[in-house]
RNA sequence: GCCCCCAUCGUCUAGAGGCCUAGGACGCCACCCUUUCAAGGUGGAGAUCAGGGGUUCGAAUCCCCUUGGGGGUACCA
């Protein structure tokens, strides 16, 4: 196989799933890793449930993984681009209606008539006898005549393929070699509705083959139906590509992950703030792994290594912790500016949300990254970290300004001795190093635990218990405002 | 029900017959560092490799069965 062309092929029902992004990330690496060539197509007959906000969501979310496909639709709405343009299936419905016709020519399908009761009551009887489902194959043998019959009643067919009788095997890339013998199929199926729209099966394999799709990389959950595939493909004369089905990404129960039991949109990683390059590194590594023991790679170095073959047969769990923890990994190894300009948007978010009352500047950020870049496991976790800098006035209350081994007294005199401390400094830089001695020194001669006095200050200051270290968060908020929060620590506190 | 697929620490995984008294990572627990919180460092607990049969001098690795789990079974994708 000369060229490798592999596709991601979603429908826009829904925003960018977690799963949808993974098996995209695969067909990419595969393409990347092997030179060849990645296709974005979509799906969208089902057009009930299909949205072009789904479809700009799912775009959106892949371009911002960085998987950049060389053909397809670049932008929700507009026209696609490639050799084998349109991408989108409903432009592409006179190609499935030629292929239906040249399957019913060739008798290799046939309309079906049967009503949904019909069906129904089919189903049901089967059942009765625990059998499988099955279409029993009522019009199969229909006579031109008969069909005329039916077609003059007003009655519209559905166009169901043969199925035919044997057993089709593949060699999967993942899985090996796969056997299925075509009477558990199901009968004899439905490729296009009696409304003249086509169902997935066919579009899939009208396309993939129209597409000249060489490798088709997807869920397990794809399996079972594999060999309908492989028989339409033969039945319209075209070469069976090889497959590829990746494990399963499954909810905490095992069950394949779902929106009800898992967060699985794109976006909702994205709004809380996942980094791409640890998405990407978290999803290449569900289900495969280099086989060293490096875990923290970037997506060319990804591309670089990754092997189809050594895909994983099982399913994995999809595990928020393994995933914070690489998140925060990537935070720590982004530049200032590239953090700083991610860090912007959630920011944003929190002055939006009223959680703070200004927005800090790119310098005042900047000189904050030292002691927050190593205490963010997700960007949007800013506003908890370092929030009170950007409001004015903090709540606070006598039962949290007192540290654990002081009482109410203590922290009073504490608190009172560290604002004069704290404002003798004034002939010197406003600096960490200038403050600490001081401080400690207040401690040792009062007999206080430095620790003590800190968390006091700390918590006068910020509001908070667990803050980035205290001299620097005292210069980050400025001599004015740290007397200030002190002394109104010092009211709270006072007898009145 | 029927068909198909899968099975190593709680989780993600390394392992392709002897290197395995099963390695790494997340999480967890200690300790170190330390003004809190993180980060980092060190150490620890944690898997009779689902169970049972084979094959072999030797099996986590090969075969069979059982069990468990998952997926598929639509005029959804």
């Amino acid at each position: 196989m000369a060229h490798h062309r592999v596709r991601i092929a979603p429908s826009p029902t829904g925003p960018l799933h977690i799963g949808t992004a993974r098996t995209a990330l695969f067909n990419y690496l595969h393409a990347r890793h092997v030179g060849g060539t990645f296709i974005l197509r979509l799906e969208d007959t089902d057009v009930a449930r299909s949205t072009l906000e789904f479809e700009k969501d799912i775009l959106d979310g892949l371009h911002w993984l960085g998987l950049e496909w060389d053909e397809g639709p670049e932008v929700a709405g507009e026209p696609a681009r490639g050799p084998h343009a349109p991408y989108r299936q409903m432009e592409r419905l006179p190609s499935y209606a030629a292929a239906a016709q040249r399957l019913l020519a060739d008798d290799l399908a046939y309309p079906c008539y049967c009503t949904s009761a019909e069906l129904e009551a089919d189903r049901a009887s089967r059942e009765a006898e625990r059998l499988p489902p099955r279409y029993v194959g009522r019009c199969a043998a229909l006579t031109p005549e008969e069909r005329r019959t039916r077609e003059r009643d007003g009655r519209r067919g559905a166009l169901r393929f043969r199925v035919g009788e044997g057993v089709v095997a593949f060699d999967d890339i993942v899985r090996g070699r796969v056997e299925i013998d075509v009477a558990n199929l199901g009968g004899d199926f439905v490729i296009v509705r009696a409304d003249g729209t086509p169902l997935y099966h066919f579009t899939v394999v009208v396309d993939d083959a129209a597409m000249e799709i060489t490798h088709v990389i997807r869920g397990e959950d794809h399996l079972s139906n594999t060999p309908k595939h492989i028989l339409l493909f033969q039945a319209l004369g075209h070469a069976v590509p090889r497959f590829a089905h990746l494990p399963l990404i499954l909810n905490p129960d095992r069950s394949k992950m779902s929106k009800r039991k898992s967060q699985t949109a794109i976006d909702d990683y994205i709004a809380q703030g996942f980094v791409r390059e640890a998405l990407v590194n978290y999803l290449a590594l569900l289900g495969w792994a280099t086989g060293t023991e490096e875990e923290i790679l970037s997506l060319p170095e990804i591309t670089e290594r990754f092997d189809l073959s050594q895909v994983h047969k099982g399913g994995a769990i999809f595990d928020r912790e393994r995933l914070e923890w690489i998140n925060g990994q990537w935070i720590r190894r982004l530049s200032a500016d590239e953090l700083i300009d991610r860090l912007r948007p959630f920011i944003e978010a929190d002055l939006v949300a009223g959680r703070i009352e200004w927005m800090p500047s790119d310098d005042e950020l900047r000189s904050l990254l030292p002691v927050i870049q190593e205490r963010l496991p997700t960007l949007g976790a800013i506003g908890d970290l370092v929030g009170f800098l950007w409001v004015a006035e903090l709540d606070v209350d006598t039962a949290m300004l007192i540290p654990k081994r002081w009482d109410h007294a203590t922290t009073l005199a504490g608190l009172e001795a560290a604002r004069e401390v704290i404002a003798d400094v004034r002939d010197v830089v406003f600096e960490a190093d200038e403050m600490e001695p001081p401080l400690r020194a207040l401690a040792e001669a009062r007999g206080w635990k430095a620790g003590d006095l800190f968390m006091a200050i700390r918590v006068a200051v910020t509001g908070r218990t667990a803050t980035p270290p205290l001299f620097d968060t005292l210069v980050a908020l400025g001599r004015d405002r740290v007397l200030a929060r002190l002394d109104h620590a010092v009211e709270v506190l006072a007898p009145s």
